[in-house]
This record gives structure tokens, C-alpha cells and sequence, in this order.
DNA sequence: GCTTGACGACTACGTTCGTAATCGATAACT
DNA sequence: AGTTATCGATTACGAACGTAGTCGTCAAGC
């Protein structure tokens, strides 16, 4: 599985919410968030089909986009290197550190409470 | 805090686990890893230094480094940066993906478990 | 003293990334 | 039919990255 940088993520993200979709589209989505021109736009589109991460339709002269590759993949391969490279391939001590720095809530913990009691039947 | 890139990670792990210590030293322990020359390494050492991320005492003729900044630090700040990236600020939904995707071992679990109940007091 | 070897500094160069302009083709408008 | 707006493709270009060679300097050995 490819790579995706940043910028193509934010691409990625529109096209996971909602799809098939136009450039021009794709484009008026980002612009409040990252002011990208539509060129802009159109380049990160256009890296992103030559790598196989989306997919396009023809509709009359112009290209409709879909993901190609599952959401859900992509944040596999994204977490487990961090795991990887940052905690030695254990998921434990990324949970100990985000408790201990402080970027657990109450909620979040609640949350994980149940979670685990989940993954412990 | 400035953000490290990949190679030089693999620099500053070396120097988070034993230093100071020289260039040389240094690029001994990347090499079996790595195949990285000396000279690459010196390079890295030197783009560390530059953004902060290293100190330098000089002994004799050569440098010895030192990290000047916390691994804790740098892991917190990447590991944020993921979070929020993929999983929009918030952790659990991380952790869901762990266990989903499978990458977590029973004795992770055991250990998230007791990790939870510690947090909630 | 002169050479040799090791050190850090500087330079190099291909690739990826972020951001965008330009171009050739074609559809729409007048 | 001729102009204009729009589409995807191509090209651009600076910054960051990965990898490495070269250079000036100085210490150590002969």
C-alpha cells in the first residue's frame, strides 16, 4: 500500500465522506480549510490516481473521483508505523503515554473502559 | 518543536539510548540497521544540531552528542499529530482500530485493562 | 618537520512534497 | 463560426529529505 502524504490525505478525506466527485467539487470543500487553489487541487488529484489510490469515472468531459483504496486500510498502515517506530510495535505504551500526557479525557477513558471490558469476553 | 524526520529518528533513538557519544560511535551502531555510510550519518548529526534537536560538547577535536531535547517530547508531539490526523483528535477511536485490525495481543489487552481501571481512580 | 588520517563543514544531487501556472482540447455561449 | 470558459495533462519550482562525496584543518605518528 502506497504511501500518502498529508496533503493527498486531506484529498483522501473528502473522497472517503462523499463520492464520486468532481475536481471542482473536491476543490470548494478544501478551500475553507486550506485555501488550495483549484491547480492545487487538481495536482494532488492527479498524484493520487497514478499512485492507485483513487479511481475515476469519465462523466462527458470531465473525470468523476472515488477512493480506490478502503479508509480503513490507509489508517492501518498510518497507525502501525507509528506504533512501530515510536513504541517498538507495542500499542500498550502509546495508550500509557497519551494518558500520561494528558490527551485522555474523562469521556475518553469512560470510553476505553468499555471498550476493553469488550475486548477482554 | 521542531518536527524529525524519519532518518534522523533513527539518530536521535541511538543518542536517546546511550550519550554522549562521537560521530563515529554514532554511525557503528546505524550501520548493521541501516548500511548508512559515515559520512550520511555526519550529515544527519549535523541537520540535528542546526534545528536544535542535538547539543554539542566538544572533546578534544571531535564532538560529542548529546539530545537536547526529551524522546518523550517528540513522541508526544507525533503521536498527536497521528491522532489527529486519523482519528480527529480523539484516542479511542484509535485503540478501537487496534483491536480491530488485530494488533493487539491478548496480554495487550490484559495490560490496557489494568492500564483503564488505574486511569479511572 | 612532513605525511597521514580523522574530524566537522560544506557541497551535491536525485526524489518527494506542497503549491501553482500554463497548455492543448473541447464544450458552451453568442 | 468564433470566442470563452473549463477540463485534465504537463511543467515549474522551492523546500525538505535521503544519501553521500569533497575540502580545509589539525592532531598523531614517523
Amino acid at each position: 500500500m502506497e504511501r500518502i502524504p498529508e496533503a493527498e490525505w486531506q484529498v483522501m478525506e473528502i473522497l472517503w465522506a462523499e463520492s464520486p466527485m468532481g475536481a471542482q467539487d473536491v476543490a470548494e470543500r478544501l478551500a475553507p480549510g486550506t485555501g488550495w487553489s483549484l491547480a492545487t487541487v487538481k495536482t494532488l488529484l492527479g498524484r493520487l490516481l497514478a499512485k492507485g489510490a483513487l479511481a475515476h469515472e469519465e462523466e462527458g468531459r470531465r473525470y468523476l473521483y472515488r477512493p480506490a483504496v478502503a479508509r480503513e486500510a490507509c489508517v492501518a498502515g498510518e497507525s502501525r508505523r507509528l506504533v512501530d517506530r515510536l513504541f517498538g510495535g507495542r500499542a500498550t505504551p502509546l495508550v500509557a503515554h497519551l494518558a500520561e500526557s494528558g490527551q485522555l479525557s474523562e469521556a475518553d477513558i469512560a470510553e476505553l473502559s468499555k471498550l476493553v471490558k469488550e475486548l477482554g469476553k
